[in-house]
DNA sequence: GTTTTATTCAATTGATTTATTGATCATTTG
DNA sequence: CAAATGATCAATAAATCAATTGAATAAAAC
């Protein structure tokens, strides 16, 4: 008996059902920062434990993530790093062709200072400042998230500490503070805060999610 | 009143879902030969007009597809080579994560000559030999498909036809014969008949999907 | 070996998605 | 302008998916 082609696609598309889900979009958001048991992942996406587990499963079946306990905890994690080339690239296609999504976008940021905020970087363009010891990175998320895996070279300030560390920070070199990703607003808050103390701060809103989904590598 | 994080999620998986489909990867897999109307895709993907009608809308609504009135046709096509990437991505998360996928893609195959047939090329090695002259290149797909864009160079040599046209094929050289992409079969046809009448044939079965979503040059 | 903790399973309910049918709309042809 | 063609729309029934609840497991702590 013959497979069809139809066969075929059906199973293929247990993948697309799998990222048809906002909740397991965001649950996969944050797995590209950091591996995580069910209940952090329950509660970062506001999940019932029960919930986030059975939507944890789909993503498992569709060969997303994987799952290994630990001790009493189910560890979840990305299978690989094509999961983030999907998910950019789904965010890519979103941004470009769908307006509501330029529409949100949009109102994602400019809440009171639509016009003051720079153009984010490009990565390339991140790279070349890097390589030219141009610019002090700035990670902007939680601790532990940083702790996960950084770029290399940047320095950890988690957005709600930022202010009791600006001592720290260097007044007459450029900073690029990054996040998550697209959909983060970290880096802007911090980008806002900074920029009002009288820093020189861009943003590489793409993020971690985008540097690790091109394959480079993160320090630890 | 600022936009949740999840509101953009929501709006990312319309992308997903819109791949969720078996019947909606068939049509996508056949815009990636060739833009087409309605009602092609719906007679190349065994549904009804209606069903079919629906189905790209709902791919152009995430984005994946776009329609042109052509006289009293309405043609797709796909948004942009991103969608190839997508396209293929998900087929290698599926074929290299999903048990049920790598046995269907066993059995697509080996119906009577399982050992016989030699591992597929990979697009570097088509590219390597293509560079140096040294293989003869044959598009097994249907006519049409190779008239609206072909691997550079290659010949057109649909598989139905094949067995009329082997007169004009190279005994000396390799062939390299090539299709739509994994889940097509004619390339393995072709290569099979092309063995029995003594000919020396490869495949390189990731095909014209694979090529395109490089954004490797076709021509006309 | 019982209790605690983290997760999964199973059953239920409500919400979406899908295919089908027949009607409608836009464009071209006679 | 009427008829024909290609595609879409609207309404329905069937299938699938999502969130909730409470019960069941599995490993660790006591």
């Amino acid at each position: 008996m013959p497979v069809s082609r139809q066969e075929l696609f059906d199973v293929l598309s247990q993948v697309g059902r799998a990222l048809g889900s906002g909740h397991r979009l965001a649950l996969l958001e944050h797995l590209a920062q950091k591996h995580a048991p069910v209940e952090e992942l329950a509660g970062a996406s506001g999940l019932s434990i029960a919930n986030a587990s059975q939507h944890l499963q789909h993503l498992r079946r569709a060969g997303l993530v994987t799952a290994r306990r630990d001790g009493r905890q189910m560890v979840y994690r990305l299978t690989d790093e094509r999961i983030l080339r999907l998910l950019t690239l789904m965010q890519e296609v979103a941004e470009t062709h769908i307006a509501e999504m330029e529409r949100l976008m949009g109102r994602l940021f400019d809440d009171d200072d639509a016009g003051e905020t720079l153009e984010p970087m490009t990565r390339a363009q991140l790279q070349r400042a890097l390589e030219q010891g141009e610019v002090t990175l700035l990670d902007v998320r939680p601790r532990e998230e940083y702790r996960a895996g950084h770029l290399p070279g940047a320095l950890n300030a988690p957005v709600v500490e930022l202010e009791t560390m600006l001592s720290a920070l260097p007044r007459d070199r450029e900073i690029v503070a990054y996040c998550r990703g697209v959909y983060c607003t970290f880096s802007h808050d911090a980008a806002r805060l900074l920029r009002e103390r009288g820093f020189q701060v861009r943003r590489y809103q793409a993020g971690i999610m985008e540097w690790r989904a091109a394959g480079l590598p993160l320090a630890e």
